[in-house]
DNA sequence: GCCGCTTCTGAGACTCAGTCTCACATATGG
DNA sequence: CCATATGTGAGACTGAGTCTCAGAAGCGGC
């Protein structure tokens, strides 16, 4: 964690400029475990007063978005967060108690979905999948807690 | 479609008082085609002079999604929209176009959210899965077009 | 039908995410 | 180093959703 190279690059590439916010919110982005939120990157950058306005974070987190570099999940509570990822097709599990992520591929679902498709008669065109729950670490002491108490 | 029935019986079932304000909510919930937003039920409820107050229709649909009787959706745009539905455990196809949403079962997710948690260690109690696309009805003029021009 | 208690309601203030504007700054190609 | 297109910050703005609180009204008991 905390190597911003992947999403400067991928600023890079796509032509945008590299410039000291976004820098920034690059390093501020690879430097969260799990999810985040457009919120958190703002209060963070506050913290280590990094100068990046509010208005930057979002314009930011909108062509990382584009690009790919990052993802967009709808959390249970109606909060909208974010991810850093590797740019192609995939979803992720979500821990609801430590915000980890996890990206898990396409695979079946593939099917589900032309399933659907040919059952309804809808052309599917887009599909969102976000699972949540408990991750390892953090059902590591539940059940130990489970167990004892 | 239009008739609040099924969801005053559900908030009667529960406990939940019989106002005449959670009557025009349902009463407008059952006249939505599609999917709908709590702005436009607000939206409705004023031109129609129901005399609804913004907080009773979101405090209405809170109870109402609560109750199962509508489902809460994330519309790709970020927006969050509602479904009448029947109470029981199911996802949506959603036309992009004209709103329409039909429920489709659960069946093969299961097999992918067990697959999921076997292979990530997570344990997974909870998952969202939308499918967004074109309804047939949307589909024929699109094809029609398609093929003319 | 009426009473009393509890739940519910509407108005409007409030909060907070996200967008927009606009003057100023700066990365980048030449 | 310059010109210029692109990006930026401050802060106003918008719109969703929440909260508060005094008053209204459903419902069970009589």
């Amino acid at each position: 964690m905390g190597d911003p190279t992947s999403i400067v690059t991928a600023l890079d590439r796509a032509g945008y400029r590299l410039t000291a916010p976004r820098r920034s919110v690059a390093t501020l982005i690879a430097d969260q475990d799990g999810h985040f939120t457009a919120a958190e990157l703002v209060r963070d950058a506050r913290v280590r007063q990094l100068g990046v306005g509010r208005a930057t974070i979002f314009r930011t987190l909108e062509v990382l978005e584009d690009l790919g570099a990052v993802e967009r999940l709808d959390l249970p509570n109606g909060e909208h967060a974010y991810v850093g990822c590797e740019p192609a097709h995939h979803h992720h599990v979500v821990c609801s108690r430590c915000g980890r992520t996890d990206e898990i591929d396409d695979e079946g679902l593939r099917a589900i979905v032309m399933d659907v498709a040919r059952r309804t008669g809808y052309r599917v065109d887009d599909h969102r999948l976000e699972l949540f729950g408990l991750c390892p670490a953090c059902l590591a002491p539940a059940t130990t807690a489970a167990v004892t108490g």
